[in-house]
DNA sequence: AGCACGCCGACT
DNA sequence: GTCGGCGTGCTC
């Protein structure tokens, strides 16, 4: 069955219709449960068995092109052993709703209608809901249009009550698509194919040392490294040339295709038809149409995002992961997969190649490229000309003492004043991270919280006093009062991106700026809109969060700012260190291009770290060798794995309880069971949000050698938790978290 | 997870 | 007497 429950993951028989073909990895409508509600189920097997009992017959067979091929199927079974998933759950991943089912239905949205005064509207109103019709109109006051979907989760309330507003004309309902663009812009006509230049010195090198790989027959794995401006992307083409001339296909991979369009277009110019994109932002249509080319052997080559990584291709020869070091490569949704391991098997399936490509590698990547597991090809050298942007790290102690406010030092200041005067763009980074506002009582101290959730609200907007929850969407008015002793002092605390564009308001009147966060932008086109706006040199200055950071070339930027370096650096994460390099290294290398030397300002209160210098000099392999020796002396991937088992439960007190059976279960399961598993339990710690949406989680962080004994341990200790009674601790596994 | 079946309290 | 609470058990 698609999308299953643990209690009903396993086989059900069904009687074949006579008039279709059934056949294995094909998708059927099947009657299922009490009230033979209609599911979805992939066939694994087909018998000329006379039934010993009474079946159900298949309601419909789905057109062959959606069915799981065999690989699809086996990559199924490989993501139930290694994620402990539901069959349903990794046959869902691997072929999305959409694919199959086919919905004319439209997504309802709400929102205000113009200039409505819902709260005077609701004034006199009495009825029970007069609290929830309160909050659902201030949060669409806030957030513009939400789904209706949502909106009735976050407020409990039901479509009585939706249409209810709507009659008052509190609200107004609109159907619509969901928005989306499969080329984000890039125009579908055919480009004259631009003529590729010819490979320099350095790009021949590495491109023969990686040809002699992909010609070997065998699957293989290679890293290529290369300094930003190396050149790599020209041989990863060559490469696809050369693997497309064989008759292979291939997979192309990026982290984020909304921040990567240039990707899209790359290769679109260069094969054309040839090329299907595969992303989460296509609409159901879209998908469909993208995999059933795809299925049908019409594109050779396919360009998406990490869940791109199952698209239905066959003859892959090559698999390219661009930015492989990036964390969205891991999800973070139901199916907590890897794409570099799912890219891993189907590349050991197809004898293809697995290309993983970055300037900053992966620390667990290039250990096994040293140790020779994955064949390394380096390329040190940028390319031409151009230089490395010249670094300062700026000591923002001192002005922090007189100022602690201060998020533009005066050499940061100096810089971009002569960024201005010059006419060039500058790039600000800000962590996201440690930059949120928050509002907290002078007198006892109490920071407003979500009712819901064990976090503190954020503050939006300056003069609009509106705080939010970050992960419930829960929305209120900033209180007159603290809520806990009643005193009037509430101030807000934190520096926020807005903190920093009034700063530079006030400092740089005459500066134009763009800004791009997360928060502040949703739809998918909104963050390539200010990236070309800002390259079409309509703002002076761009402010922003990681993103600005990622694969984008400004000609005209040559001043790179990092307000606050050091939040990076202070997560609880092990990786902290290798994301604070990377990103920094990344945008230090968004200043300057071979004929304009570029200036990069770090602003920190480390100025020793030398996280910082490395960065300052693309000194890659001095931070690996540090990195290296402290994850092996500590006991961190890829010296061992990591598991994350966290349990939820709306009470505490049951959560208490299943976490003790837990830890007993794993430690019986370690002395008796399996005395042959080394493990090293960490936990029960609260996670990091401990209630979210008015349920409790806790957790517990496991090293272990993943093998399959220590599989099989923790399969038998998710059978043993989850065989008592339904109101049990709900259970998740995640086996190499992004961020812990 | 859903859904039905089944056995006890407040209504016509 | 009956509607409906949610405990328990099953899904080909």
């Amino acid at each position: 069955m698609l999308s299953t429950p643990k209690a009903t993951d396993r086989v059900y028989d069904y009687l074949c219709p006579a008039e279709s073909a059934v056949f294995r990895g094909a998708v059927c409508k099947v009657p299922f449960g009490k009230g033979n509600r209609e599911c979805y189920g992939v066939v694994t097997e087909v018998t000329e068995e006379e039934p010993s009992m009474s079946l159900k017959a298949i309601a419909q067979v789905m057109p062959s092109e959606v069915a799981l091929t065999e690989e699809l199927l086996a990559l199924c079974d490989y993501l139930q052993e290694q994620l402990f998933c539901t069959f349903g759950e990794a046959a869902k991943a691997i072929l999305p709703s959409p694919v199959y089912q086919k919905s004319a239905k439209k997504i309802r949205f709400l929102s205000l209608p113009p200039d409505s005064d819902a709260k005077g509207a609701l004034q006199g109103f009495r009825g029970k809901n007069k609290e929830k019709y309160l909050a659902l109109t201030e949060y669409l006051s806030l957030v513009g249009t939400a789904e209706e979907k949502q909106c009735r989760e976050l407020f409990e309330l039901d479509g009585g009550a939706v249409s209810f507003l709507e009659k008052k004309g509190l609200i107004q309902i609109a159907l619509q698509e969901e928005f989306r663009d499969p080329f984000l812009g890039v125009s579908r006509e055919k480009e004259k194919p631009s003529l590729l230049s010819p490979l320099s010195p350095d790009q021949e090198k590495a491109f023969l040392l990686l040809r002699e790989k992909a010609d070997s027959g065998k699957a293989a794995c290679a890293l290529l490294h290369g300094v930003t401006g190396s050149g790599k992307t020209r041989v990863m083409l060559a490469l696809c040339d050369h693997v497309l001339k064989k008759g292979k296909k291939i997979l192309f991979l990026v982290p984020e295709i909304a921040l990567t369009g240039q990707s899209a277009r790359l290769l679109y110019r260069h094969y054309g038809d040839r090329v299907a994109i595969l992303h989460s932002a296509l609409s159901e249509g879209e998908r469909r149409d993208s995999y059933v080319s795809i299925r049908n052997g019409e594109k050779d080559i396919v360009l998406g995002t990490r869940s791109a990584v199952f698209a239905p291709l066959d003859r892959i020869g090559l698999i390219v992961m661009d930015e492989e070091q990036d964390q969205s490569y891991k999800s973070d949704t139901q199916l907590k997969f890897h794409a570099r391991d799912v890219a891993r098997f189907r590349c050991a399936k197809n004898d293809a190649m697995l290309l993983l490509a970055s300037a900053t590698p992966d620390v667990e990547s290039y250990y096994k490229a040293k140790k020779g597991l994955y064949t390394l090809v380096e390329m040190p050298r940028r390319f031409g000309n151009a230089v490395l942007p010249e670094v300062r790290i700026v000591d923002l102690r001192p002005e922090m003492r007189k100022n602690p406010g201060i998020l533009l030092g005066s050499v940061l200041k100096e810089e971009i004043r002569r960024n201005l005067e010059k006419k060039e763009q500058t790039i600000l980074l800000m962590n996201r991270r440690g930059y949120r506002r928050f509002v907290s009582c002078t007198d006892c101290g109490s920071v407003i919280r979500c009712p819901h959730c064990s976090v503190s609200l954020t503050l939006h907007n300056g003069e609009t006093k509106r705080l939010s929850c970050h992960y419930c969407g829960y929305a209120t008015s900033l209180p007159q009062s603290c809520p806990d002793c009643a005193s009037p002092h509430l101030i807000p605390h934190g520096f926020g991106i807005q903190q920093l564009e009034e700063e530079i308001g006030k400092v740089f009147p005459e500066a134009s700026l763009l800004r791009m966060d997360s928060d502040s932008l949703s739809g998918k086109n909104a963050h390539d809109q200010i990236l070309s706006a800002f390259r079409r040199k309509e703002a002076d200055i761009l402010i922003g969060t990681q993103m600005v950071a990622k694969g984008h070339n400004f000609p005209d930027v040559t001043l790179v700012g990092i307000v606050m370096a050091d939040s990076a650096l202070y997560l609880s994460d092990f990786r902290a260190a290798e994301h604070a390099f990377s990103l920094l290294t990344q945008v230090i290398g968004r200043a300057g291009r071979a004929e304009k030397k570029g200036r990069a300002v770090i602003q920190t209160l480390n100025p020793r770290h030398n996280v910082f210098s490395m960065a300052a000099e693309q000194d890659f392999k001095s931070f690996f060798e540090g990195e290296i020796a402290l994850r092996r002396a500590f006991c961190f991937p890829p010296f061992c794995q990591l598991a994350v088992f966290t349990l939820a439960h709306e009470t505490e007190t049951l959560l208490r309880m299943g976490t003790k059976k837990m830890s007993d279960t794993l430690q019986d399961a370690l002395q008796n069971r399996f005395p042959d598993v080394k493990m090293i339990v960490y936990g029960p710690f609260d996670a990091p949000i401990y209630k979210m949406k008015n349920v409790f989680r806790k957790r517990f962080i496991i090293k272990f050698k993943n093998n399959a004994r220590a599989r099989a341990l923790f399969r038998y200790l998710l059978e043993t938790m989850n065989d008592s009674d339904r109101y049990a601790v709900r259970i998740t596994v995640d086996i190499g978290p992004g961020m812990i």
